[in-house]
DNA sequence: TGTACATCAGTGAACGCGCGTTCACTGATGTAC
DNA sequence: TGTACATCAGTGAACGCGCGTTCACTGATGTAC
């Protein structure tokens, strides 16, 4: 694998701050997982290592590894929800708005496949569904409701639609990962497809659409 | 973990029969993959300790354990792309044959989904897609292409609606296993309705469908 | 101001373990003569 | 028919390694008196 790109010389953090480290070894881990997005293929050693510390020192602020990549889960899934209502609430009418955040969900995915790949790995200590996680989800319910609301796409059941788009892009951005070799359309091409057919949004904002029924 | 059913009583193959040995470690690795989904979880020692055989043997048939993981992949292509085509197979009209090779996917990765999700697995020996990945693929191209034929489905893009099909079961799937609190709509329901929104066959077949313009 | 002590951040050595792989071997069975 | 040999399936011991976790420790810095 790659070689770290930490120096050796590490000093002590100042007295009453020891809890930097923590925060240190957390990030240390995201560095790891963000390359392989396997929670055992990250051992405790390479963390602390990656840190610049001794191993025992990473049981000064974490009872195990899990422990570790759990924090490294959370902060993820704080960013992805970020990254999203930024890219909707940056859209100027609902359809917009969908259509931006699920592409950012997208762009969060495939620029470090293994930061999202963790998110979603099976094994994680009962840690199942985040609030981050839910407040991402509701963010795309309340997408779908809105550009009902205004007329964008034809009534439906919001959560229902949500549910695709959700796993349609989860499925995308996983296969495009796992499977670079496919002939995949663009990326942008191929989420419009999706919102289109899915939830029925009129692609003019867009260009055409391959939709049935076109 | 759970304990290997396997016995320590090991006759050895009959002279001249010693290449039966290489099948039962891909039975062997087969069974615990099933159990983990993950190559580097399942150890060549524990694979030869659960066919009952000492490490060494391995190389007998084997250059490393990829080979055996890459062994059991190519397996289990088969076996989904046979499962798909007998369900298709199985029905009387081109979009119910759609729907049901659908439903074979779904309920092929939902009772194993270790032995779905090594399929898919990043890291594997490049060996990215196997013959029986893509003629999978292409069943459904076809399965598409006939439901538009038979008027059941307006005219488009096969490949463009097929890709945005599979990347949906994949999804739909991989979500199901990691995310099993999620309220899931039934599984049935939930794939009839993907069909009828991306590919647009009428929901004639099943129950009445939540898709837009309904 | 000086000194003893407490606290704190972090370490080094060690534990037992399972790993992948190598090597020389064992012992059963077939074959040549 | 008997015997020496070749082949074959598989093993046991050993290698060096990285792992998670424990324990007693070190040495710097702050505080009480």
């Amino acid at each position: 694998m790659e070689k770290s790109t930490r120096t050796s010389t590490r000093t002590r953090n100042p007295r009453g701050e020891g809890s930097r480290l923590a925060a240190e070894l957390v990030d240390a881990a995201e560095r790891l997982l963000l390359g392989t997005g396997s929670a055992d293929a990250v051992s405790l050693r390479a963390i602390t290592r990656e840190a610049g510390v001794s191993a025992p020192s990473a049981y000064l602020h974490f009872p195990n590894k899990e422990a570790i990549v759990g924090a490294v889960v959370d902060r993820r899934f704080l960013e992805l929800a970020d990254r999203i209502r930024a890219a909707a609430d940056g859209a100027v009418e609902p359809a917009g708005s969908l259509l931006a955040g699920c592409l950012a969900y997208c762009e969060f995915a495939l620029a470090e496949p293994g930061g999202y790949r963790v998110l979603f790995a099976t094994g994680m200590p009962d840690h199942t569904a985040p609030s981050s996680g839910q407040a991402a989800f509701s963010t795309l319910v309340e997408g779908v409701a809105g550009a009902v609301e205004t007329g964008a796409a034809p009534p439906q059941d919001a959560f229902r639609s949500a549910t695709l788009v959700w796993t349609g892009l989860h499925g995308l951005v996983m296969l495009r990962s796992a499977r670079p070799a496919f002939p995949w359309p663009p990326l942008e091409e191929l989420v419009a497809d999706l919102l289109a057919r899915v939830v029925g949004v009129s692609p003019a904002a867009g260009g055409p659409s391959t939709a049935p029924r076109s």
